[in-house]
RNA sequence: UGGGGCGUCGACAAACGGCAAGUCAGGAGAUUUUGGAUCUCCCAUGUGGAGGUUCGAAUCCUCCCGCCCCAGCCA
């Protein structure tokens, strides 16, 4: 919201919004809903647009109602009205006591259909599918009437009740605006508003064997709930005018109350390097891509929030992202420094080994344990101190030791002295070799008992302090990595002549087996997330069982070293 | 070749006729017991192009170019 008086509104929709507050169009109020088809689970994109609508209700002092739009029994389940509402609580958004439904107002729909054709607005076509196809004309060509557009109020409305009433079959007839079969705007020219379906719908069972249609029944739903501003995206930019159309007739019928609501049209998210189309992510699931909709992979809200992902860090960058109506491609990066930024202030600091190097301390006392102090969160004090037992065979990452470093590389190798995190200051002193495979299995070291804590009093320095567990405390732990969905950040540029799922890459998880955990994280709660010192922000998974801790990588660290290695190879 | 939209930095995105904001990414440095975090600085003489109006144009006008959407009984 404005923090002061001079600044502007957010986005042009906010402009729009705050406009008719002033001129009173709607009495000063402002309603808005999100409108989902319970037809799969909703994605990030979708927390783009619940955001946008939840916060103008919030920043306005208005309403937004959570509606569902299921008017399409044959793709619409009631698990995905579950999962719906499910995410977007988890959101964070209060959409009062219950959710709406379209179904609710069939009824509704049904009489407004009558007075339509009663008025002279609308007609039965009894041509076939393609018959209306062929006769709508194309981009560049009128269309033609059908021949069934003067049938007379009677036979309309005749014909009508008995397609509620079930005694014609699918696809048969169906009822039609009657606009302007020549209009240049297709959508103007005379659109289905009734379809025919014996098919039960997850709410209304087997009343009905009609169902709306989209562009007939959400103005409709709009106007009903007394929408003020009903935002949507671009694809419908067309179909304003029908919207407007629509609604003018029934108000005129007084079948709805001026002032009408209006809809307003904003680009949709895209994402690099994921997919967000409802249709392509059902073929990951169907197909077995993935392990689910709540894999930690997918950019659905169950499984962002599966991963580990805050509804803070998403609203945040929802927020960040803009709403324009230009259609635009955002950085994946930018979603994880938001994930980073609520994390590291959040998130409590832990010691844990993805690829273990064992390491032994020749001058350290065999069967000594030290409790060493390790701060929780060097940004938040308030959360206090550990403890975390030190002792001489511990576990340090593979990748902190390089037998010939390259002169940028300033952690552990023969001879060189580094920190381990809260410890001690140690030395190589052996590299230890698998005879036949020449793989190193060991490290031999030496520490310096005057550096406890990780300080020297002669204020030598190091240039690498690492992370560390003990051995002989070590909780075992499997930790899953996850890279990016796709292969390439657009997921439009696919070559010609295959899919999407030709983009899909192959290392997007990871298993490590025999990972090291510090003993504190053996009692981790589920969900819980920490920053495993050095590696990133990582949560723990459902799979988690008593005897087999799971935790899933959120995102990395910002990594300077491996950018530094990146270019080095280029 | 109809209609509806949209073109500002590598990616988002402000600007509402008066000095092209900010964020992410990228780069340099400071600092650091996380190569993290933090801090500082750099990163568009120019807004798809060409004309025009104006003291002054990303903004107004004209023409052109490019991209997206619409021919479901999907939403």
């Amino acid at each position: 919201m404005a923090e002061n008086d001079i600044s502007r509104p957010a986005d042009f929709i906010r402009e729009v919004v705050e406009n008719d507050i002033k001129t009173k169009k709607y009495d000063s109020r402002v309603h808005t809903r999100f409108p989902p088809e319970p037809n799969g689970y909703l994605h990030i994109g979708h927390a783009k647009s619940i955001c946008l609508n939840f916060g103008i209700a919030r920043d306005y002092g208005g309403l937004c109602n959570l509606r569902f739009d299921d008017t399409n029994p044959e793709k619409e389940e009631q698990e995905y009205v579950n999962s719906i509402l499910d995410s977007v609580r988890w959101l964070g958004f209060d959409f009062g006591p219950e959710a709406l439904y379209a179904s609710d107002y069939f009824d509704f729909m049904y009489k407004a259909a009558g007075y339509l054709i009663t008025a002279g607005h609308a007609y039965v076509d009894s041509q076939t599918a393609d018959e209306m196809r062929e006769n709508r004309g194309t981009l560049t060509s009128p269309g033609k009437d059908s021949p069934f557009r003067g049938r007379s109020e009677e036979e309309n409305l005749r014909l009508l009740r008995e397609m509620r009433d079930g005694s014609h079959p699918d696809g048969s007839m169906v009822v039609r605006a009657k606009i302007d079969m020549a209009s240049p705007n297709i959508n103007m020219r005379d659109p289905a508003l009734y379809r025919i379906k014996h098919a039960d719908h997850h709410r209304t069972g087997g009343k009905w064997c009609i169902y709306p249609m989209y562009t007939f029944a959400h103005p409709i739903e709009d106007a009903v709930e007394n929408i003020t501003h009903s935002i949507c995206t671009l694809e419908f930019e067309d179909q304003r005018p029908f919207y407007d159309w629509l609604l003018e007739r029934l108000a005129e019928g007084g079948l709805l109350e001026r002032p009408l609501p209006q809809q307003i049209e904003f680009a949709r998210l895209n994402l690099s390097h994921t997919i967000l189309s409802k249709r392509k992510l059902i073929q990951l699931v169907q197909e077995g891509h993935v392990s689910g909709w709540d894999d930690p992979r997918m950019p659905t809200i169950s499984g962002m929030r599966r991963r580990g992902f805050t509804p803070e860090a998403i609203r945040n960058f929802c927020d960040r992202i803009g709403v324009a109506k230009r259609e635009s491609l955002v950085d994946i990066a930018l979603l994880e420094y938001c994930v980073r930024e609520d994390l590291n202030k959040r998130a409590p600091r832990a010691m844990a080994v993805l690829r273990p190097l064992k390491v032994v301390i020749d001058n350290y006392p065999e069967g000594l344990t030290e409790e060493l102090d390790a701060v929780n969160n060097p940004e938040d004090a308030s959360m206090g101190t550990r403890k975390v037992p030190f002792s001489r065979v511990i576990y340090i990452e593979k990748d902190d030791f390089r037998e010939a470093p390259p002169k940028e590389f300033f952690r552990l190798a023969p001879g060189r002295e580094v920190r381990l995190r809260y410890a001690y200051y140690i030395t190589c002193t052996g590299v230890i070799k698998d005879e036949k495979t020449g793989e190193i299995t060991e490290l031999r070291c030496t520490y310096d008992p005057k550096t406890k804590g990780g300080d020297s009093p002669d204020g030598r320095k190091v240039k690498a302090t690492l992370h560390w567990v003990s051995a002989r405390h070590t909780v075992a732990a499997e930790v899953r990595l996850y890279g990016y969905l796709l292969i390439k950040p657009d997921p439009a540029d696919v070559e010609e002549g295959k899919d999407f799922k030709s983009l899909l890459n192959p290392n997007s998880l990871e298993r490590l087996q025999s990972c090291h955990v510090e003993p504190a994280l053996a009692s981790a709660a589920q969900g819980s997330r920490y920053q495993f010192e050095r590696l990133g922000y990582f949560c723990v998974d459902p799979d988690t069982s008593v005897d087999q801790l799971v935790f899933n990588r959120i995102v990395t660290l910002k990594d300077t070293w491996a950018k530094i290695e990146k270019a080095k190879k280029k």
